[in-house]
DNA sequence: CTGAAAGCGCTAACAG
DNA sequence: CTGTTAGCGCTTTCAG
C-alpha cells in the first residue's frame, strides 16, 4: 500500500486535516507548520491519493475526449489542442477513438460518465440518433460538439466557419479566371462536407459564367482518386477542382500524375483542412487552413470555464475562422 | 447529486451490499434478486462512482500513455494500438504529450501516479537522466518504455527490431545493386534511430565495394531536405539513399524535385517506419515497415497481464519484427 | 442467500 | 491556527 496522509500528518506530528490544508494551500496554517509538513511530505514522497480527494470534492480533474480516430492527422491536431488546454487547467483527458461508429460513440460517453469526468468534448457521428442525442441531454457533465454547427440550444458546439471556407475558395479560383470548376466532395451526410460545398456554390453564384460539376464520394484518398479519374472521363475541360478536404485532393493529385495532368498546370487544385502535409506533397497544395489545434483548445477552454462557476453553464457556440494558403497547386489562367 | 447505490437499494428493497454484489456479478445473489435490482439500476440509470470503487479496490482501471506529440502520425498509430487494447481490457487510456522534455515527461509520470494508474507506457526521451531513471524505478505501477532498446531489468519494453530494419535495407540496396550510397538520420542520441544506422552499415558490410555516406540532422522533413541538400553537394554520385524514417525521406523526395533529380530513375530513395502517407506521396515510398501499432497494442497488453496477477510482475521484453514494402523510390540499377 | 458494519483516503464544516 | 468528526459511494468481511 502507498503511503497515506495519516503517515504525513503521523511523521510531522500533527493531524490530518492540518497535512490537508497545508497540502492544498487554504489559508490558516502557520507558516513554519505549514513548511514542515511540507517537508515531511516530500521526504515520504507523498502522493495523495486523488480518488479519495474527488470522492468528496465530486470533481475528477478529467476530461473526454471521443473523436473517430486519432490517426486522422486532423483529430491528432485536434487531441494535442486540447490536451495542451486541459492540462493548463488541471485536467488530464482521456483519450477514446468512436470510430463512425454511433454505439461505440456512445458506450465511450456512458464510460466516461463512470468516471464522473468533468466535461466532454465529442465529435458527433452523423448516424448518432435522435434517441441518443436525447440520452446526451440527460447527461450531467457538459458536452461540448465539435464540428456540429447546428446551434443546439443543449450543448456547446465549436466549428470552424467551413461554410466561409467555401466561399473563400470559391472567390479564389474565380479569382484566378477559372470558370469550368469540379467539386469532389465527402458524405452528404456529414454536416462539415455539406457546408463547404454550400459556400462554394454559394461563391460560384458571383460569376454567372461559372460552370460547377460536383461529385461525391467517401472522404478518403481513395474517394479523391476514383472522383477524379470518373471527372477526367466526363468533364475534361475542367481548369480547377476543389476538394473538400485535402485527404480527397492528395487522392486527386495521385489521379493527375496517372492521367498525365500536370499541376498547376493544366489543371488547378485546392484543398481544405491544410494538414500538416499538405506542404509536402508534390506540387504543394493550396488549400483552406483550418485552425485544428485551435478547436481542440476552444473546447477544452469552454469545458474548464465550466468548473469555474458550474451554476452558470449557459451553452456557447464558438465559430472558428478559415483562411486561404496559398501554395503551388493553383495558378491563374490565360 | 447523482444517483448512488443507496437509491438502488431502497428503491430495490435490499441492502447496498446486496446490490453490488448483484451488480459485480459475484456469486451468492438469489437469481429473482439480481434480475430486479438489475432492472432497478437499469431503470434509474444507475451509474457507479469509479472513485469510491477504486478507493476500496485501489485499481483504476485506466492506463496512462506518455509519448512525444500525438501529431506525430507514428505515435497516433501506437496511440491507437493502445487504446484499443486498453479498452479491451476494460481500461481508459490518458494522453499525454511529453515533447522530447525530461522534466515534462517526469511531471505527468507524477501526475498518473496520482491517478493511482494502473500502469504506464512510455518513450522515454533520451535526456532522461539517471536521477529521472531512478525516480521510475521506485514507481509502485508498472511502466512499459517504448523504443528502448536496452534491456532493462527494472522496466518492461517493447520495440521494433530496428536493426533488423537497416539490415534489411542494406541487402535491399545492394540486391538492386546500388554501390554508392548514403545513409541520412536522426539524432545520434535516440537509440530508434542509432540501431537503424547501425544495422545499415553492418549490412552494407557483406558488399566489400559499397560506399557509404553518413549525415546526421534533426529527424524532421526540414533535417531530410537539408541533409540532401548537401549531400548532393558532396556526393553528387550517390544513386541510392537510405533514410531512417519516413519523414526524413519526404524531405529527401522534396529535394530531389527541387535539384531536378528524379526519383527513382536518377537516384533511388528507401524510408523506414511505413507511415500511411508514405504510400500517398510521388513516388509512392518503398520503406522498412514498422508495426507501429502493434507495438502500442503490446505495451498495452504487458500492462493488462500485470493486473492479472500483480506478484507475479516479472520484466517482459518483446522485439516486434519489421519488413521491407516495395512501393516505387527504389530502382534496379543497370 | 442477505444484512450490518467497517473502512478505503481525503475534504470540509465545526469546535476549540 | 489546529484538532475532531462526519461523511463521499463503494466493496468486503463477518454474522445471521
Amino acid at each position: 500500500m502507498s503511503i497515506t496522509i495519516k503517515d504525513v500528518a503521523r511523521e510531522s506530528g500533527v493531524n490530518i486535516s492540518t497535512v490537508s490544508r497545508a497540502l492544498n494551500g487554504s489559508y490558516g496554517v502557520h507558516k513554519e507548520t505549514r513548511e514542515h509538513v511540507l517537508a515531511i511530505s516530500a521526504r515520504l514522497d507523498y502522493r495523495p491519493n486523488r480518488f479519495a480527494r474527488s470522492l468528496v470534492t465530486g470533481r475528477s480533474h478529467t476530461l473526454g475526449l471521443i473523436i473517430t480516430d486519432i490517426r486522422n492527422p486532423y483529430f491528432a491536431d485536434v487531441a494535442r489542442g486540447a490536451e495542451d488546454t486541459a492540462r493548463t487547467g488541471g485536467c488530464d483527458l482521456i483519450l477514446c477513438n468512436g470510430d463512425w461508429d454511433a454505439d461505440k460513440q456512445m458506450g465511450y460517453v456512458h464510460s466516461l460518465l463512470g468516471k464522473r469526468v468533468d466535461g466532454i468534448i465529442m465529435t458527433p457521428v452523423a448516424t448518432l440518433k435522435r434517441d441518443h442525442l436525447e440520452q446526451l441531454t440527460r447527461c450531467t457533465v457538459p458536452i461540448v460538439l465539435l464540428n456540429r454547427a447546428a446551434p443546439d440550444k443543449l450543448f456547446s458546439t465549436v466549428t470552424a466557419d467551413n461554410e466561409a471556407g467555401g466561399v473563400l475558395a470559391a472567390q479564389y479560383l474565380l479569382r484566378l479566371g477559372h470558370r469550368r470548376i469540379a467539386h469532389v466532395s465527402g458524405s452528404r451526410r456529414q454536416r462539415s462536407m455539406t457546408d463547404r460545398s454550400a459556400g462554394f456554390s454559394r461563391g460560384l453564384k458571383a460569376a454567372r459564367s461559372a460552370e460547377l460539376t460536383v461529385l461525391h464520394n467517401e472522404n478518403t484518398f481513395a474517394g479523391g482518386y476514383a472522383m477524379t479519374m470518373e471527372l477526367l472521363r466526363r468533364r475534361p475541360e475542367t481548369t480547377a477542382i476543389f476538394a473538400s478536404s485535402d485527404v480527397l485532393a492528395f487522392g486527386v493529385l495521385r489521379a493527375m500524375i496517372e492521367a498525365g495532368r500536370k499541376v498547376p498546370e493544366d489543371i488547378s487544385v485546392l484543398g481544405f483542412d491544410d494538414i500538416e502535409l499538405a506542404g509536402v506533397v508534390h506540387p504543394p497544395l493550396t488549400t483552406i487552413h483550418q485552425p485544428k489545434y485551435e478547436l481542440g483548445r476552444a473546447a477544452a477552454e469552454i469545458l474548464l470555464a465550466y468548473e469555474g462557476d458550474k451554476a452558470t453553464r449557459s451553452v456557447e457556440h464558438r465559430v472558428l475562422g478559415v483562411k486561404l494558403v496559398e501554395r503551388e497547386s493553383c495558378r491563374k489562367l490565360g
